[in-house]
DNA sequence: TCCAATTGCTTAGCACTACTAACTATATTA
DNA sequence: TAATATAGTTAGTAGTGCTAAGCAATTGGA
């Protein structure tokens, strides 16, 4: 059994608290996906197609790391309950073209304010000098969660 | 739309950045599981029996945030695989005791090491004054990441 | 002491999301 | 135009979450 079996996140070396933050609030966050009666993978499809506009099934596959066949059900199933629309694509034959249905931007927006809501609410009652150190660590930290962000 | 749909992530507010952060680097570490054969589920209850020692089925649920027949299968099928064991509990005819095998603790830690060093090979590469804003940072950060950690 | 309520767990069945393999249909190209 | 590549779908499997329903052991009040 190692030390960290009794230890306080607060004594733990920081690369293992940094990654035990990014697993605490990444449920945080997830939760509130849940409370508004949306999964990870439809949040995530949801900004994919807010940010980077109508895209087909490859493009969207790609952009969310599924395979095609998983990303076709996910956009029947959501296409079902309203979130978007499917249409031919005028260019390719074999190709759909995926769009945001109003409804589902307007949700997305709010989900995604209530996010960042939760981080800066918490930020604002930290004092100045705190809240510089957390601008210099995440401008730093940027680079370490690379992945050439599918959106959100 | 909004602004986001093009703006680097550098130039977004800050808690948007971490949010990204979070979810970024997030996606990063379940590729970590992924690769050793591990779903989250099963990694997480690794880490729960690690740093917690042996429990019965419904400790592990309430850590776990998962209802109990949930647990029931993910220990069922674990066991299978020869990760963990279960045995009746002396104490009460009801409950049953699981333990990690050598095995698992063996591959938990494996997995564990390797996530604390994706960060610190990162860290390691900052100038002192990034780390020390890294390290201000996340004394402020972990209350906002909450829950009162089931492991790992 | 004994019966009712509680507790621990399991089984059964449904939903969702991921995968691979195999297929159809369209587009491209040699 | 025949061969190949691409876009998507369908079918089947696996993992993980849930609720409902039920069994067996334990606990506790009359």
């Amino acid at each position: 059994m190692t030390s960290s079996a009794t230890t306080p996140i607060a004594e733990r070396p920081e690369p293992e608290r940094i990654y035990l933050f990014v697993q605490h609030l990444g449920r945080r966050l997830r939760d509130i996906d849940a409370r508004a009666g949306l999964t990870p993978a439809r949040f995530s499809t949801l900004a994919s197609l807010r940010f980077h506009g109508s895209r087909n099934i490859g493009d969207l596959a790609a952009d969310e790391r599924v395979k095609a066949p998983s990303m076709t059900r996910l956009v029947r199933d959501m296409a079902r309950d309203g979130l978007l629309t499917r249409a031919a694509d005028p260019a390719d034959g074999r190709g759909v073209v995926i769009a945001l249905t109003p409804n589902a931007a307007t949700l997305f927006d709010a989900v995604r304010a209530e996010k960042i809501a939760l981080v800066a609410d918490y930020l604002g009652h930290l004092d100045l000098a705190t809240q510089a150190a957390i601008k210099v660590a995440f401008a730093a930290l940027d680079d370490l969660a690379e992945p050439p962000e599918p959106g959100s």
